[in-house]
DNA sequence: CGGTATGATTGATA
DNA sequence: TATCAATCATACCG
């Protein structure tokens, strides 16, 4: 999204890294990783030095304070925060690893605090030393109060560059720090069985629009232990990669197809149970979906669709979407996604194309036969 | 160790 | 702004 090329301050060796890799390829330059995104204020370009209110100076203040490292001592700023809310989901895993960055951070931020004391202290002292000095000549020399001010506007010009190269620094150790901690790439870990079990049994029961709503993906990020741009991340993943293969996905396609269509025939029969117990509003409580999302529908009308593939139905609920689409898989286990759901608008709220498919392929129930029937479960379109 | 799988990042796009 | 497409970097597996 956005990145932190306009930190121009920083040495540009200081913002890649390189890689050490595999043998023998040229060393690679890494594209610096989005650390710093939320300095983006701070995207002045021009750096001119001569003003007091350096803006140089003022994006370097900015990012340590940010960082927690020039500010107050304990809790840290933005960086401590969003790490303590990673931590809070429960994923110790990482947990660790900001520990041992906060620890890191931390004893940056001393050695950060040590200089610019001392830094002080000499300049103080240097100052004082030049008056002294100074007030020795005025004894031979007038001296205007003018040119002891300007003295020490020197000194302590000199000083605050000093300073800012701390500042600097500073800031570059941070960032390194920041790269080799918090890239993700650098630290990727295959997500739980259980969460990618999670993840495809959302996206093959929503197969004909698999765009969960930001509901959706909280929903998914709390039960498989991330984040919510992590399951977004996945869903544009997989999605992508699901469509640029199809073949490759059947079995697992079918897998989960059959997984969720046990539960939609059990939800199935219960919405018939209930039909024929009560009247046909009654909903049918036991959605068999990982989401239940309210709105259940009219059971029929989607059963209807499933034959018909020609979808009028009013509302209905994402639960039934998500049964229908498995069904519709077991049927024609043909990839899946061309079902002719264009009409509803509750469920194209993407890129649903005029054919109806979240990725424009021509219609047609014959996109992939990859092996002509790995499949297992029956497959009788018409009926 | 090499190939594949997979999570993350980036630039473009509508 | 969410998504796509390409790509990167690492994990995982034979």
């Amino acid at each position: 999204m956005e990145n932190f090329h306009h930190f121009s301050f920083f040495p540009v060796s200081l913002c890649t890294q390189r890689i050490v890799g595999p043998v023998g390829a040229p060393p690679k330059i890494i594209r610096p990783c989005l650390i710093l995104q939320s300095y983006r204020s701070l995207s002045i370009r021009g750096a001119q030095e001569e003003d007091p209110p350096d803006p140089q100076l003022m994006r370097l203040d900015n990012m340590l304070l940010a960082e927690g490292v020039s500010g107050p001592e304990k809790g840290g700023g933005a960086a401590a925060a969003a790490a303590a809310a990673a931590a809070s989901g429960g994923s110790s895993d990482n947990s660790i690893e900001h520990s041992d960055y906060r620890a890191k951070l931390s004893q940056i931020r001393q050695i950060y605090h040590t200089e610019l004391e001392k830094y002080e202290q000499a300049c103080n002292e240097f100052t004082t030393h030049v008056m002294n000095l100074l007030r020795e000549q005025s004894r031979t020399r007038p001296i205007s109060p003018k040119e002891i001010e300007r003295m020490v506007g020197i000194i302590h010009r000199k000083f605050s560059s000093i300073q800012m190269q701390l500042k600097q620094s500073t800031c570059e150790a941070v960032m390194i720090l920041r790269s080799r901690f918090l890239d993700a790439r650098r630290k990727r870990r295959n997500f739980s069985k259980q969460a990618t079990e999670i993840l495809n049994e959302y996206f093959y029961s929503h197969l004909s629009n698999p765009y969960p709503s930001e509901e959706a993906k909280e929903e998914l990020a709390k039960k498989c232990s991330i984040t919510v741009s992590q399951v977004s991340n996945w869903f544009g993943n997989k999605r992508i990669r699901y469509k640029k293969n199809i073949g490759k996905f059947q079995e697992e396609a079918n897998l989960y197809a059959a997984k969720t269509a046990v539960n939609a025939a059990h939800a199935v029969a219960a919405a018939v149970q209930n039909n024929q117990t009560s009247s046909p509003t009654t909903p049918n409580s036991g959605s068999s979906g990982s989401f239940n999302l309210p709105n259940s529908g009219d059971m029929y009308m989607n059963m209807q669709s499933l034959n018909g593939d020609s979808y009028q139905g009013a509302q209905v609920g994402a639960n039934v979407q998500s049964q229908v689409d498995t069904l519709r898989h077991v049927i024609n286990q043909t990839g899946g996604y061309s079902d002719a759901l264009g009409g509803n608008s509750l469920y194209s709220p993407h890129h649903l194309t005029a054919n109806g498919g979240w990725h424009e392929t021509a219609t047609p129930s014959s996109v992939t036969s990859p092996t002509e029937g790995p499949g297992s479960v029956n497959s009788d379109t018409s009926n």
